[in-house]
DNA sequence: TGGCTCATGTAATCTGTTACATGATTCT
DNA sequence: AGAATCATGTAACAGATTACATGAGCCA
């Protein structure tokens, strides 16, 4: 693929667990092929600049080792949580609205989640595809018990 | 608080939806103080040195302003689905062992948020306590969705 | 007395984003 | 003709971690 395409790839099918900016790309592309990990190859034909990058032998090898390692770091830094724990002096109406915000962003992205799902789900025979439709359900249980939480949430103000 | 006793409380109760380490909390402190936001009070005695911090009315006005201000940035990175995307190649029997590490974490740490939940639960006169319980029980409908998933995801690679 | 926890802080480094800079191509 | 998208890349900056440096106090 090629840097652009990466980016493109990254914010539609990663996007909810993952990002990356062009400034971090463009640049991790180059440091891959100095190490021999990838080959760059001029597809601009006529047209305006444009370059594919394709894996060696050897960026299979250490991705492989890589996949292979369990280990894993898994960050998040919620800024709405962050919020939510220190906002007891808003008031319980605020706060409810708060909520109210998260749950409707949450809605708004679920449908596109479960049209990656309804694809997926289709297009079985490619080993890749249960690994993609893996991710893309880990998406919707995180989404639903986001949602489960707002429902209690609301009822625990009401209750105080 | 103190900037050690400020990482300790990160780390037990906020843990699960941010981070901070000594490099950015005493920088942090100090920046705070120089701006009027926090003062500084020395509380070593005739022990080893200590200082606890305090927020000033200036502090507390910009806290208000931030807590009102609904935009927040809520980031993932999630290497354990990073890899997971990837790992087609790895093959169903390693895929699900990879599961069940995730959810042999998951499980261990549900214990600790379920009891905080309930040592919250008790004590809810403090307006702060209902929004400490809050973000716990995020933690817990978000960790029962992993779990949901793991289970989910076991048995599509079983049918496969 | 040995090891863990308490306690502060800095320096080097890493990783990433945002903004900039540039311009072609395609669609309406 | 104008707007959106395609396409590459750099430079300045931001934010954070890790490792270092230091040492007191407490408990078994």
């Amino acid at each position: 693929m090629t840097g652009y395409e990466i980016k493109k790839n990254i914010d539609s099918t990663l996007h909810f667990f993952w990002s990356g900016s062009f400034g971090s790309i463009y640049p991790t592309l180059s440091a891959l092929e100095k190490n021999g990990y990838v080959t760059k190859q001029d597809v601009s034909g006529n047209k305006r600049e444009k370059y594919k990058y394709f894996i060696t032998q050897t960026g299979k090898d250490f991705l492989t080792d890589w996949l292979s390692d369990p280990s894993a770091k898994d960050e998040l830094r919620y800024e709405t949580l962050l919020k939510l724990f220190f906002s007891g002096s808003l008031g319980k109406e605020k706060t409810a609205q708060r909520i109210d915000a998260f749950e409707a962003k949450i809605r708004a992205e679920l449908p596109f989640l479960e049209m990656c799902e309804a694809n997926l789900a289709k297009a079985g025979d490619n080993p890749d595809h249960v690994n993609y439709l893996l991710t893309v359900r880990f998406g919707i249980e995180t989404y639903n018990g986001y949602l489960r939480w707002c429902e209690g949430a609301k009822k625990l103000l009401e209750e105080r």
